[in-house]
DNA sequence: ATAATATACGTTGATATCAACATAAATATA
DNA sequence: TATATTTATGTTGATATCAACGTATATTAT
């Protein structure tokens, strides 16, 4: 007899699960990201991505996929455009073959540099909308989820 | 003369933008539940989708994606393989011929009956890394995430 | 120095995601 | 009733996501 599936148990995953509700949460917001951006023919990933390597010392791919918590193998793929559109260029590192170094083309920082007038518009209107809802501590909204986005990606070998 | 980008911008937008942490929080989250459920088959998402039909009055594809905040394609295109394994049937609605209603199968709610377990094992698991993390209200972090995931999703027409 | 292991990355295949475009049916308006 | 509008959905193309598998290089152990 197979096990019965009660309405409840619906309830329950609706209302407690940490993951749907992220799930949920992050397409909405990238619909909204995705909007702001697209006059400037980028995404709200591409951004945080083109963003994230806008350093001294051109990270390795590992190093950006661990601090995107994303898969290498999606790092890998989701470059292919930024690069082909010349955003984004990848270098050998001549101390580790191996090794692939990621860095901004002047075009590429030149482009976040516009966009970023628009992210901190957006980003206001998105405060604005949380801070009408009454009741809402916002500080521990942000450490919540940011914690939620450490937990490691390591493969099992 | 193009505009400069600082690395404090960098820093900006890693340490405030909620969009980021919560796409960097649904890749985690998603491996982890991904990883839990694998022996059954589906992905959390599946897991997500599949759970929302499990209604008295099978619900049509618009309410649904409304219910995810997905888009209505997306749901289109996550249903293929679910029906295709006879897990969700859809049926056409003889009072709208437009709309198609969701439902499980026995199979599907057998399924999902097995796998609930599971899922509370691998909530209870997080719920307990979280509350590791000293000062961090989980009850402000659910609610908040929450909020993030009610906005509407319209189309400009 | 050689073998074993670990590290850094790529490719393929499947699903997930959405915009743009398109169709058919229900509803409202004239 | 005929037309216009709205509603419910599908298709296509591009990017995003990850597991499984594979390759080459660096590091460690023998």
């Amino acid at each position: 007899m197979p096990a019965s599936l009660p309405p409840s148990a619906t309830v329950e995953v609706r209302d407690r699960c940490i993951c749907f509700r992220t799930q949920r949460a992050a397409r909405a917001l990238a619909r909204r990201f995705d909007a702001a951006f697209r006059s400037f023919g980028i995404t709200q990933g591409q951004f945080s991505l083109m963003m994230s390597l806008n350093r001294d010392q051109p990270p390795a791919m590992g190093e950006v996929a661990a601090f995107l918590a994303m898969d290498r193998t999606t790092l890998t793929a989701a470059l292919k455009p930024l690069v082909r559109r010349g955003l984004v260029l990848t270098s050998a590192d001549p101390k580790d073959t191996r090794a692939r170094r990621l860095s901004l083309t002047d075009e590429g920082r030149m482009l976040l540099a516009e966009a970023l007038p628009v992210w901190r518009d957006e980003h206001d209107a998105v405060d604005r909308l949380l801070a009408l809802e009454g009741g809402l501590d916002l500080e521990a909204l942000h450490s919540g989820i940011g914690v939620l986005g450490q937990q490691n990606i390591e493969r099992s070998k």
